[in-house]
DNA sequence: GCCTATAGATTACATCTGTAATATTAAGTG
DNA sequence: CACTTAATATTACAGATGTAATCTATAGGC
C-alpha cells in the first residue's frame, strides 16, 4: 500500500473533498488550518503524484490533481493497521477509551447499535 | 506527547508485558517476530530512554528498563490522534470498516454492547 | 514574435527512523 | 592486577518527512 505522511494526508483530505483542483486551489483550501508556504503545499502534491496517490489533467500551464485511491480505502486499510499496531487488533477496547474520555455521542452510539444489529442478524 | 516510532513500539510492548527487563531480555523477547540484530534493538532502548519513554535501574554493568508512560495512556492517547486524523474525530465509522470486513468476533460485539449500556446509563 | 510572470521540476537541508557497526568502559576471571 | 568480554555509548548511513528556495520552461500580454 502507498504510504501517506502526515503533511500529504492532510492535502489528500482537500482533494477528496473536492476534485480536481488546481495546485493553488489545493493552497487555497489549506490556507485556513495550515501555516505552509505555497511551495510547500506544491512539494506535497509532487510527492503524492510520485508515490501514485495523485494523478492529474493539464489544464493550460496549470495541472488538474486528483486522488487515485479512494478516501473509503485509506481509512479501512489505516484502521485495520492501526488498531492491529496499537490494540493488538481488537478494536473495542479503542472504542472503550473513547468512552472513558467522553468522546461518545449520541449519533456514534445510534450508529454502533446499529452495526451491532447487523452483526447479530449475520451471525445468529 | 512523546513520539515513539513504530521500531520503538514493539520494543515498549514488551516492556508493558513485563518489567523491568535487561537489554538481553528485550532482545530475546523480540526474538520470536523481529528479526533484529542486538545492536538494534539496543540502540531502540537508547533512543526510548532518550526520548523520556524508558527508564532504568543499574544491575552492575547492565541496566534493567522499564516504561516511564503507561500502555493505557499512550492507547488513549494514541487512538484519539488516529480517530481526529483519519476520522475526523468520529469512532463509529472506524468499527464499521472492521465490521465490513469481517473483523468483529463475538468477544467485540459483546464489549461494545456493554460500553453502550454503560453509556446509555450514564446518558438517559 | 518577445518578455515576463508563474507553474511545475529540481535541489536543499535538518530531523527522524530503520538498521547496524565501532568505540569505550568496567565487571569478573585467572 | 592485567585481560578479556560483554554492556553501554557513540557514530554511521540511507531513505522518509517537513519545510522551503531556486531553476526552467512556457502561456499570455503587448
Amino acid at each position: 500500500m502507498i504510504e501517506i505522511s502526515n503533511a500529504e494526508l492532510s492535502v489528500m483530505q482537500v482533494l477528496w473533498q473536492r476534485q480536481p483542483l488546481s495546485a493553488n486551489d489545493v493552497v487555497a483550501a489549506l490556507g485556513n488550518d495550515k501555516d505552509w508556504h505555497e511551495k510547500t503545499v506544491k512539494t506535497l502534491l509532487n510527492r503524492l503524484v510520485s508515490k501514485g496517490a495523485l494523478g492529474f489533467d493539464k489544464d493550460g500551464r496549470a495541472y488538474l490533481y486528483y486522488p487515485l485511491i479512494a478516501e473509503q480505502d485509506y481509512q479501512l486499510q489505516q484502521g485495520r493497521s492501526f488498531v492491529e499496531r496499537i490494540f493488538a487488533g481488537r478494536v473495542a477496547p479503542l472504542v472503550a477509551g473513547f468512552a472513558s474520555q467522553n468522546k461518545l455521542n449520541a449519533d456514534d452510539v445510534q450508529q454502533l447499535k446499529q452495526l451491532i444489529a447487523d452483526w447479530e442478524q449475520h451471525h445468529d
